[in-house]
DNA sequence: TTCTTATTAGTACGAGTGTACTCACATAAT
DNA sequence: ATTATGTGAGTACACTCGTACTAATAAGAA
């Protein structure tokens, strides 16, 4: 704080007195931590979530997590928000068109290995304490709004490929198709299927087959 | 333990030494427990399902619930049942056949009043605790298995009264509705919605009318 | 080099946890 | 009245928790 401003000498400098420390890769760290505690929560659910459970299965100091977050609600707040950017870059990824398009669109919100099942129960772990923590609601709905964007994207994708029969609601496709999916995942979670005998693709299609007749 | 056999007496009494002390209401006892355990949870969520946090809503002292369940473990695994059993009466109680019977029947599955509403985040609550807990996944598994043949009878109650078409798979339908009904109790959830500002009923209504046609 | 910061290990505090006791008291069957 | 038991209140132990420090070390920019 305290400029030593030597009026004696010709040549002061009031500015770039920064010595420019120790470099910081933040964005890495917070993601090495958040990608952890989705680790954690579907290995040992939300009572792993602890500053120092976390710490350790990162492979770093709990002092450390703590400079990253410093309060334990930002840092689930921060998983939720790393679950959400997940999925969105594996869609955004996507480059099909019409039906496949919505069926791989859609299969990114199941749990069909492991990754996309660790997300699962993370979200679902930490929705769940949403229900007790208000201070988490805001980030949850955020979450819930993109998957109900995306279902509401599905069924315009259907109707532009000419494969939504035009008499049925959109609008209610939309919801109704968002809650299938919501249950479909927790029938997946529940029962622990192993990613290839499982029957959620099939239930989904055959939904999807479905809206393009009356 | 110490029978003390007077044998210098003529009536010499081996048996009923038992003195037959206070009579206990253990049933009333746990009911009581199990009840506050629900309420507990839907207000704390499951950090608050402690010994001492739920002896405190019952009323009681921590060493009596100890008594009553011997471990954190009973007394959630109880708690399970008791939605089962709270569930079951109040389906078993409906006085209606044909669809009126399936509405209420599904109704009762929904959170569209405090009563349901605090048996579904309990049983969410838990069922999410299962995922980690291996020791609580057969009382999990034993709840699920009741709403599973909850949606198989709606859909043969269906088909008895004309309603389901005959077109359809029942066992894909009776799958695909219990999907959708979880579905519509987690959107119902989070959203926090009024009893009856609620579209629950009639989206679940839209989709059982939808049965009775191709 | 020097300077500045990030990381680390360690400690500490107050609180809450499950579990396991003890002891006085009330109560119902004998 | 006597007796065995359930209850309530309290205490204790060994944890873990979030949070907040300190001091030492490591590493990059000047």
């Amino acid at each position: 704080m305290a400029e030593e401003g030597c009026s004696h000498i010709a040549g002061c400098y009031y500015v770039a007195l920064k010595p420019m420390p120790r470099r910081i890769d933040a964005e890495a760290r917070t993601a090495a931590i958040a990608e952890a505690s989705l680790r954690v929560l579907e290995r040992d659910g939300l009572s792993g979530l602890s500053v120092r459970g976390v710490a350790a299965e990162t492979g770093i100091a709990a002092a450390s997590l703590r400079r990253a977050f410093a309060t334990q609600h930002a840092l689930r707040e921060y998983c939720l928000q790393l679950i959400e950017d997940r999925v969105t870059a594996r869609v955004s990824a996507l480059d099909l068109t019409g039906r496949a398009l919505v069926d791989e669109l859609l299969l990114q919100l199941l749990p069909l290995d492991k990754e996309r099942r660790m997300e699962l129960v993370a979200q679902v772990q930490l929705g769940v304490l949403s229900l007790t923590d208000s201070e988490l609601v805001p980030a949850a709905i955020r979450l819930s709004n993109a998957v109900d964007r995306a279902c509401h994207a599905a069924v315009m994708i259907l109707a532009e490929a000419g494969q939504f029969y035009s008499g049925r609601d959109p609008e209610y496709e939309a919801r109704r198709l968002r809650a299938l999916l919501d249950g479909i995942a927790m029938q997946g979670l529940w029962s622990g299927e192993l990613p290839e005998s499982s029957e959620m693709p099939s239930m989904l299609a055959r939904h999807l087959d479905e809206l393009a007749g009356p």
